[in-house]
DNA sequence: TTGTAGGCGTTATCAG
DNA sequence: CTGATAACGCCTACAA
C-alpha cells in the first residue's frame, strides 16, 4: 500500500494524502476525514524508508555498547531504549566488543544507513578519534558516554570516577582500614585512570602514604584475577586490611580468596567493588560497591540527543553539554 | 559525497559507477580501477536508504526482547548481534517488558521500516497474535523463539522446556530425593506449563507420587518469592528434601532461606535452578542448574533467518523449520 | 483548497 | 563495455 494507490482509490491527489498524513492545515475537512476514514480502514502507514530518503531524517539512532554482557552497559541500553521509545526512535544496537575495528566498521555502517544520532562508549582499543569526526562531519548528532575521548567536541554523559573512587576508599578509611589494595583496570583507558586517581586523592586527603605494591591490575576484570592478585599480594607477605576493586567480579574474585583463607570480612579485610551488579547483593558476604545509575544515563544520552537535534533542525547553534551523573556509595556487608 | 558527484569527477555515468561498487562484471578493468581509486580515496559508500528503497532489501533486521535485564536474553541478544554482524546486518532491538500492546505497536513500527526480518519472543500478555499475521502478509520473514505461539506458521527457535526440566527434576531423584519442591513460573505461559510437566513426568518415571501442595508458583522470578515460598512451605512443617526452580534468581532466595534456617545443603535439602546465569556460579553455595545456550540461540535464529531470505529472494519456496537448542545439567554444590 | 512536478540516491532494464 | 532512463515511495515548493 502507498499513497499513490491512496490516491486513486479515493480519487484525490498523492500531495493530499502526503498532507493529511502529515497534519497539514490547508485541506478540507471533507477530504481530510475522508482519507482519515480509509487509511485507518486499511491500516495503512507511511513507508518510513522512503520518507527519511526524501526528509533526511530517519527517526533512528545507532547505540555502540563495548558488549552486552555487563550489567552496566545493560542498563544502558535500558536507559536509551526506555527514552527512544517514547520519543517514536528505533534503536540500532551494535558491541564493539572493545576492538577498535569494529568500533569503527560500526560507525561507518551506521553513517551509511544515516541514522540521526550516533550514542559510543570507546574501546579500549580506541586512540585514534577520526571515525567520530567523520560523524560530526556527516551532521549526526553524536554522543560520547562512559568511555569518552575529551579531545572530541560533544555533548558527553559520564559518571565522575574519580569522585566515585574517591567516595569508596574513603569509606574504607572511614572503617579505619589504611592498607588499601587498589585492584585496577587497564592501563590506558581514562575511566581506569580516574578511578585510580581518585584511589590516590583519599589516601593523600587521610594522609595515609601512597604504596605501589598495593596497586595491582585486573585487565579482564573477572573473579580469577581478582582471586589471583590477592593471593600473590598475600603471599609475598604484603599486608593489607581493604580492598578497592574497579568491578564488582573483581571483588568477587578477592572475597573468594578471603573465605577460603578464613580471613574475617569485614574485620579483618574490607572490601568494596565498583558498579552495584545484580549479583553483588546476592553473594555472602554481600558486596559494598559504588552504583552507577545505568538506566538514568542511558536516559539522559537520548535526552541530549533529543535536545541536540531540536536545535539542528530548528537551526539554532548546537549547545554541547557535558553531563555527570552521581554515582552512590551502597553500604553492605563486606566493609 | 553521492554516485552522481562521482560520475561527474570522473567522467562516467552513474550507472558504471554503481555497476563497480555493486561487482558487475561489464565494466572495463581500467574503469572499474580508476573508479575504485576514487572511492577508496574520498572513502565513499553508498547511501543504505535509497538502495534499500530500491531493492526492497534494508539489510535489517528486528528483535523483539521481553526485557534485556534477563541474563538470557541478553545472550540471546549477544548471539543475534553477533551472527547478524557477520552477515553485515544491522539489528533494531526493542523491548516489550511483557506488554502487549507495545508489543503490537513494535511491530508496527519495524514493518514500516521495512525491515527484512523480525525476530519475536511473545509476552506473558500476548494471546491474540494477528500482528504476527501481519509481518507475514508484509512479506517480512519472522522467527519465533523461546516463549512461541504454535498456531503460527513460521521458524522457531526454542529449548525443549519440558525435557530440561525433566533432566533437573531427574538429577535431584538421583541423589535419592524424594520430596521435591517445585517452584514455578507464572501460570500462563507455555515455557512454565512445559517446566511443570517435564517436573511431573520425571516423578511419574521415578514412581514418586505427585503432591500437588509441593508446587508454588513464582511469578515475577525474584529471589525473594523464592525465600518467601519456601519459608511458608517450611513453616507449614511441608516436608521436603528437594527444590527445583524454574529461575536461577528463584533458586537463590531458596538457598537463602535455608542458610538462613541452617538446612544443610545439598544434604537435606538439594537445589537445583534454572538458566545458568551468572552469578549462580558465583554464590556459595554455587547452584546446579540447567544452562540454557542463549549464544547460540541467538545464532540459529539469525541463521534461520538468512536461510529463509535465501530461499525468498531466489524464489523457491519457504521452509519453516524449527530448532531445538539442547540444555545441559550443570552439576555444582547445591545438589 | 487542490494538484503538478521535481527530486532524495540508488538500482535495473535496455538500447547503443 | 557504457550510459540514458525510469522507478522505488514520499515530501514540498509552487502553480492553478
Amino acid at each position: 500500500m502507498t499513497l499513490k494507490r491512496i490516491s486513486k482509490a479515493l480519487g484525490v491527489s498523492i500531495t493530499t494524502v502526503s498532507k493529511v498524513l502529515n497534519n497539514y492545515p490547508d485541506v478540507s475537512d471533507n477530504t481530510r476525514q475522508r482519507i482519515l476514514d480509509y487509511v485507518k480502514e486499511i491500516g495503512f502507514t507511511p513507508n518510513t524508508v522512503a520518507a527519511s530518503l526524501r526528509t533526511k531524517e530517519s527517526k533512528i539512532v545507532g547505540l555502540i555498547l563495548p558488549n552486552v554482557n555487563h550489567y552496566f552497559f545493560n542498563n544502558i541500553l535500558q536507559g536509551v531504549l526506555n527514552s527512544a521509545e517514547k520519543a517514536g526512535y528505533l534503536v540500532i544496537v551494535l558491541t564493539s566488543n572493545e576492538s577498535y575495528d569494529l568500533e569503527k566498521k560500526h560507525v561507518e555502517h551506521l553513517l551509511n544507513q544515516k541514522v540521526d544520532g550516533i550514542f559510543i562508549s570507546l574501546s579500549e582499543e580506541t586512540y585514534n578519534t577520526q571515525h567520530l569526526g567523520s560523524i560530526i562531519d556527516s551532521n549526526v548528532v553524536l554522543i560520547q558516554y562512559d568511555k569518552i575521548s575529551k579531545l572530541i567536541n560533544s555533548s558527553k554523559v559520564v559518571i565522575d570516577d574519580r569522585e566515585a573512587a574517591n567516595l569508596a576508599t574513603q569509606h574504607l578509611i572511614d572503617r579505619g582500614k589504611r592498607r588499601i589494595v587498589h585492584l585496577r583496570g587497564p592501563l590506558m583507558p581514562q575511566v581506569a585512570i580516574d578511578r585510580f586517581l581518585g584511589y590516590k586523592s583519599a589516601l593523600e586527603v587521610a594522609g595515609i602514604p601512597f604504596d605501589q605494591s598495593l596497586v595491582v591490575t585486573c585487565p579482564h576484570g573477572d573473579d580469577e584475577e581478582g582471586f589471583d592478585q590477592l593471593k600473590s599480594l598475600h603471599e609475598n607477605n604484603i599486608f593489607f586490611d581493604g580492598v578497592f576493586a574497579h568491578a564488582d567480579l573483581v571483588a568477587v574474585g578477592a572475597l573468594r580468596y578471603l573465605k577460603r583463607k578464613k580471613i574475617k570480612i569485614p574485620q579483618e579485610v574490607a572490601v568494596i567493588g565498583f558498579s552495584n551488579w545484580m549479583l553483588s547483593e546476592k553473594i555472602t558476604p554481600s558486596l559494598s560497591t559504588i552504583d552507577q545509575p545505568g538506566i538514568i544515563m542511558g536516559e539522559q544520552i537520548f535526552e541530549q540527543f533529543a535536545r541536540e537535534r531540536l536545535q539542528k533542525v530548528s537551526g539554532n547553534t548546537v549547545q554541547y553539554q557535558t553531563k555527570i551523573i552521581p554515582t552512590n556509595l551502597v553500604v553492605r556487608e563486606s566493609s
